[in-house]
DNA sequence: TTGAAAGCGCTAACAG
DNA sequence: CTGTTAGCGCTTTCAA
């Protein structure tokens, strides 16, 4: 009985006692290095196709220090705009032949700073991340100077860290979105919002409150309602808050909600009260995507630059991971631009 | 000057070094072995916490040959199918202390056995595979048998290979729809499919046709309408089949939509063309969705399971890894049920 | 153009 | 309870 179990993977060494050569030669014929000799690259070329040998990646990272990782720590996975960032950060790594390591925080602080420390653990070659914004500090300027490792921030703003980061510019579309209801006549516009943590939420407020104050209009604080993503029942305190914004006696008129999941809610709590939109409350919505078009009434929104904030995150962190981690950090702010559509009052007889 | 350059890492050996003790000691206080004097163990560890040691997870991979990686290898990522499924895997695998490494084929048969090479490149301890459904047959078995990486498939099949498949029940489910449809007198029922060459969309019209079959209507091939995904301008395609459908003089009075974003393009192109949904064309979707509830008019559609198969998937997998790739594989399939609202005709008045 | 030697950072086996 | 030795699979000198 033949109890020499064949080995899972066929290795270097193994090559090696096969063609003769020794394990550099063959290392330098896999990696496409000049001076080989014609004849003993073909040799070792079948030899290698033959076996189907495959480098093992570990050794190789171990050696040269290099893993072609980059971590992408987001704060929740399974959202309309995370979707759409992850998909074209993956387009373009992809194409360098990097690959991604996912991590999802779930709106957890302390899960955040444990997978950082699980990036650094894993050497990665960068990473991305879209954080509660409440990340710490020192790691962070640690796995930056120290660690040499990039970071990009996206989506909620790090303060006190000096990082490349790429946001979508809050403030002015939130101030474009409130001055749209405006300029429908509106002076009771109240805010549903995420978490007031968030830099995003919080710049988008922001806007929506320059919006107000340049058109004279007094600022109610009753009228800005928020919900963190993360609590429970998510849907239903949405709707909670909603019907408090209608419990006043001066009721508002229309709502600027600042995200798409608070607008799935927003929309449902008010088809089932039977409120008519925009006559009875006019509304526009943050993020755009493509089924708001087809929701009753469809939205108006901001032209959608999920996958450009994507792109660009990516195409940061490789310029960094080339040209050394060290360099002057840069902000990207993108901005976006207004998409009518019915929810607002244009084209619309409600 | 100093010319001693601060190393980026710090080593098991600095440690050995800073305290005195032996690496293997102090790689036997962070695997938390027993039989370590409580003052050795106390003096490590306060080293480490100081230092900020983190382990190279590359070398210690190398040495143990176990990488804590599962690779998930998905045909699209940015769809609201797998953006649930992949939130559920990654939920299991975090609590293993798993790490996932995310590839997306982007409908690509090529990029699919490439990624796969990739997975066993990386050694990763396993793989869940959400394929195009034509992915090398040789590759995978020698994946399972030679490499012994278990994976597991899900939404779409791949035939001859002997590996644990977890799927949803696309035949009763598609079954389930089309035969509602029926109960509503509708007997011109159309389906709109994506690729007819992945099995998913094959069994969805398989249970189509059973539904007809048994209720004796005649199936009537133009009524089969199918769109690839990856296809360039997809929405414009999916107008384009619907408008095929009503240019027939026996127009179809319902439409059965086998996925989501199908559902989309679909509703869409009826309301620019001033349909009445259900009263001129009824329609009922496969996948479920929070926003089906307030798109116009909301969906009925099958009850989503998404979540749940990422979680037997994932479970499944962990169970393979522990127990041995090579055990008998485990076919798995998912049952639903109808959720009723609007665009089938029930409670409705259009 | 190729090979010998060394070592990346870790842990397993064995000895004490 | 702790240290010595060895080696995972690869690539990088350096020398020939």
């Amino acid at each position: 009985m033949n109890n020499k179990k064949k080995p899972k993977y066929v290795t270097l060494n193994y090559i090696s006692e096969i063609t003769g050569y020794s394990r550099p030669t063959i290392s330098r014929v896999i990696n496409g290095h000049k001076y080989i000799k014609k004849e003993t690259r073909d040799k070792i070329i079948s030899v290698i196709n033959e076996l189907n040998y495959k480098p093992e990646w570990t050794a190789r990272s171990l050696r040269t220090g290099k893993t072609n990782l980059i971590a992408i720590i987001f704060k929740d996975i399974a959202n309309f705009f995370t979707t759409e960032v992850i998909a074209s950060i993956q387009e373009v790594l992809s194409g360098k032949r990097k690959d991604i390591i996912l991590f999802n925080t779930n709106f957890d602080k302390g899960l955040e700073n444990e997978y950082l420390e699980v990036a650094i653990s894993k050497r990665v070659d960068g990473i991305i991340l879209a954080s509660m914004g409440m990340a710490n500090v020192q790691l962070i300027n640690s796995i930056i100077t120290k660690n040499e490792i990039p970071i990009v921030i996206i989506d909620n703003d790090i303060k006190d860290v000096n990082v490349d980061k790429v946001f979508h510019d809050n403030v002015v579309g939130a101030k474009i979105l409130t001055e749209h209801l405006i300029s429908h006549g509106h002076k009771r516009i109240a805010i549903i919002s995420p978490s007031l943590r968030e830099t995003s939420a919080i710049e988008r407020i922001e806007g929506y409150k320059i919006a107000l104050k340049n058109n004279s209009i007094e600022i109610n604080e009753d009228y800005i309602k928020s919900i963190k993503f993360k609590e429970e029942k998510f849907f239903e305190k949405i709707k909670e808050r909603i019907s408090e914004l209608f419990s006043y006696t001066q009721k508002p008129t229309a709502i600027f909600i600042a995200s798409t999941n608070l607008a799935i809610g927003t929309l449902s709590y008010l088809k089932e009260n039977n409120y008519k939109i925009p006559g009875d409350i006019a509304l526009v919505s943050f993020d755009d995507h493509e089924f708001v078009n087809i929701m009753n009434p469809p939205l108006t929104t901001l032209k959608s630059i999920n996958k450009e904030i994507g792109t660009v995150a990516a195409n940061l962190l490789l310029k960094k991971i080339k040209g050394g981690a060290k360099k002057e950090a840069e902000v990207i702010k993108i901005g976006s631009k207004l998409i009518v559509r019915d929810s607002c009052g244009c084209n619309s007889k409600n």
